[in-house]
RNA sequence: GCGAACGUAGCUCAGUUGGCAGAGCAAUGGAUUGUGAUUCCAUGGGUCGUGGGUUCGAGCCCCAUCGUUCGCCCCA
């Protein structure tokens, strides 16, 4: 008898090589957080079903890992992670101090079919600033996440903020007088517009009641690649004053080259308000690297009052791609300060000794009980990436010595034992 | 959900028309009995994804199934 030793379907296993890339990544993430003043949340990646239920009807059950548990509650895998920032707000709304600036980065889960970026499981760095309605939210966000791209060694000659706003294209719409009620349905049908043929396109588009002559007014804008020619078709609105501030500010903040008006972001997400903007490698070879935008209306769907919110979602998986093809991915080689090798059974015990002696000054310390031949051993100390080996051999341990090999000049000294705690790996 | 390709040692992969299960790297031991980059030798390691079928004989052909990858579809 025998078991399936593969990770289950769409997830991934996470070795020690892989984790140091994985580390590598949180850290960027988190560090660039805290630089700005957000701090780190979490919250159980078992929520209730009803919460995912509730926010986007049913049809997003089939995408849930869920099941009952022996209390009968519907549970789900969180397949992200706003509707528990969601809970988390509107469970202290009256204790919490606003604006707060919130950043997590969940294990999240959705049980779809896997494609090139996308598996059953993935981390997503989320950023979220909730009860700040002035724009300086989205610079803030927008920042935030440029930051982190930039300590990944990615600049504007790799990923582009393609950045838009949904009153944009509400006033668009309502300019060619497309029923008003239909305005999130075409919204859906023009974010597949580069995946559909343009006669689809049309066809689906005369569906929410656009005229073939609204459906040519419409892709007049939608070919549109400047905010000024926006402007002078639609005329001055809130929208394109909004986005015009957006990038000059984004200019003034030095990271003017990697934004660009783009009309054709929409985003699937239909609580989206403002702002939406989407991350995307420069080659457009992969799916969206991050996105995110103003969302107003979403705690007021959970039951809570209307909260001005801005936030954006990063995955582990899409990025890591990227910076592979790219060749940024970085050499992360294993860290120890100390490798100490006994020559045999009767120095392990001076070799434990010496061990937590140094590691109670807070070195790092890897110990060798294998007593093979200090060939291997010091073959297996380079593997572990000691800085020093110390070396228990029986003749210097009778006279209270040991030797003290740098791994990296393959030179030595005897040092005496007793001096041993004082010795620092570089 | 649809289509295609792939699945053989820890890893990367060969395997001819159906005829003894292979290489490189890695691991372990030795050459060198107390010192890591080169070299040489040896050793271990396989349900050929899984289950059926055809055949004297299947890694190879057929069916099913699971998994992986890519492209659609769908969706963030």
């Amino acid at each position: 008898m025998s078991i399936s030793l593969q990770p289950v379907k769409g997830t991934r296993d996470f070795y020690p090589d892989d984790m140091r890339l994985r580390n590598w990544l949180f850290d960027i993430w988190r560090n660039a957080s805290r630089r700005f003043g957000f701090e780190e949340y979490d919250a159980c990646v078992l929520e209730s079903e009803e919460l995912y239920i509730r926010k986007a009807g049913d049809e997003i059950t089939g995408q849930l890992y869920n099941f009952e548990d022996k209390g009968g509650r519907r549970i789900a895998l969180r397949p992200e992670m706003t509707p528990s920032l969601a809970r988390l707000v509107l469970q202290r709304q009256s204790s919490l101090t606003f604006p707060l600036k919130w950043f997590s980065i969940p294990q999240c889960f959705r049980y779809e079919r896997m494609t090139r970026g996308r598996r059953r499981e993935h981390f997503q760095w989320n950023a979220d600033i909730v009860g700040q309605p002035d724009q300086m939210a989205e610079l803030e966000a927008l920042s935030l996440l440029l930051t982190a791209m930039r300590m990944m060694g990615l600049g504007p000659e790799h990923i582009r903020v393609h950045v838009n706003d949904r009153r944009l294209l509400d006033a668009i719409l309502d300019h060619i007088q497309a029923p008003r009620e239909n305005h999130l349905a075409v919204m859906v049908v023009m974010d597949k517009r580069d995946k559909i043929t343009p006669e689809e396109l049309n066809r689906l588009l005369e569906e929410q009641g656009l005229s073939p002559e609204m459906t040519a007014r419409l892709n007049t804008f939608l070919a549109m690649r400047s905010l000024d020619e926006v402007l002078a078709e639609l005329g001055e609105c809130e929208a394109i004053a909004s986005l015009r501030t957006l990038l000059e500010r984004l200019e003034q903040s030095g990271l003017g080259g990697y934004a660009r008006f783009d009309i054709t972001v929409v985003r699937g997400l239909s609580y989206y308000t403002g702002t939406v903007f989407e991350v995307r490698d420069a080659g457009a070879s992969l799916r969206a690297i991050c996105g995110g935008g103003r969302y107003d209306s979403l705690l007021s769907t959970f039951g809570g009052q209307d909260v001005p919110a801005v936030g954006f979602g990063f995955g582990d998986v899409v990025i890591l791609e990227l910076l592979s093809d790219l060749g940024l991915l970085p050499q992360l080689d294993r860290e120890l300060e100390f490798a100490v090798i006994p020559f045999s059974q009767n120095e392990a015990p001076l070799a434990l000794q010496i061990a937590q002696g140094l590691r109670e000054q807070g070195r790092t310390v890897s110990t060798d009980f294998s007593y093979r031949k200090l060939k291997k051993a010091l073959q297996r100390a380079d593997a572990t990436g000691a800085l020093k080996a110390l070396l228990l051999l029986p003749d210097e341990a009778a006279q209270g010595l040991a030797v003290l090999r740098d791994m990296k000049t393959r030179t030595e000294e005897t040092v005496p034992l007793a001096g041993i705690m004082e010795q620092k790996a570089d």
